[in-house]
DNA sequence: CATGACGTGAGTAATCTG
DNA sequence: CAGATTACTCACGTCATG
């Protein structure tokens, strides 16, 4: 998020720069120098942009200019975390700063990627658990039910919901296809219980 | 003394014009 | 299409300030 803003950033900057050309009644509108002069780097280019009407103006576009330099670092200020030591923050140091909260962002996103991917892969692995635990509880019931008693409801029910899986119990499922998700379970579930809280305080710390 | 703002000349990419 | 023009950017020297 806050990298994107910092790309944002730079980008609007250039897109504020095209902008502020066209659309600008200010400064945009009057032409740095006087049009009946040559700016060509010649030797009459350079006498005559050295009159004072060509100076001022030049100045005050570069003022602008810096004006907007400024503006820009104030925004970048915003986005960059100084923290909270009150020494004394200058353009080299922001600029620094920025660069690395940058490669910080950076690292975040990666991590956040790779959390994602393995979530992904442990989804897809309680997808196939549970259709799993469904066909066997069916057949479970098909079975009892063509022998003589009835049982009662709970000793029939497929708590799923509630189940929590050992490591040995999900050694002995999953086809070959599921070998990159049983992985990743067993990976992150090393000390035997299986719940979703756990693992993921564990990821997260 | 380090830093930032300013003025200025020079360089250059993009656009215009004959 | 070459040369002229425009609209910038950059670098450097100077000065003010904390």
């Amino acid at each position: 998020m806050e990298l994107n803003s910092l790309l944002i950033l730079l980008e609007a900057a250039e897109y504020l720069e095209r902008r502020d050309r066209e659309a600008e009644h200010g400064y945009a509108s009057v032409l740095p120098f006087d049009s009946d002069y040559s700016r060509k780097k010649t030797k009459a280019g350079t006498l005559a942009r050295k009159s004072q009407n060509n100076r001022s103006s030049h100045n005050e576009l570069e003022k602008h200019r810096r004006a907007k330099l400024r503006l820009y670092l104030e925004q970048l200020k915003q986005l960059v975390p100084l923290g909270p030591d009150s020494t004394r923050h200058t353009t080299l140091s922001l600029l620094k700063r920025a660069k690395m909260h940058i490669k910080k962002l950076e690292e975040q996103d990666r991590k956040a990627l790779n959390i994602k991917e393995q979530l992904q892969r442990e989804h897809r692995y309680l997808k196939r658990r549970l259709e799993q635990l469904s066909v066997q509880g069916m057949e479970r019931i098909r079975t009892d039910s063509m022998g003589s008693t009835i049982s009662t409801d709970s000793e029939q029910e497929v708590d799923i919901e509630g189940m929590e899986f050992t490591p040995g119990e999900m050694d002995s499922i999953g086809s070959a296809s599921d070998a990159e998700d049983h992985y990743s379970l067993q990976s992150s579930s090393s000390d035997g219980g299986y719940t979703h809280s756990h693992r993921l305080n564990a990821r997260l710390s």
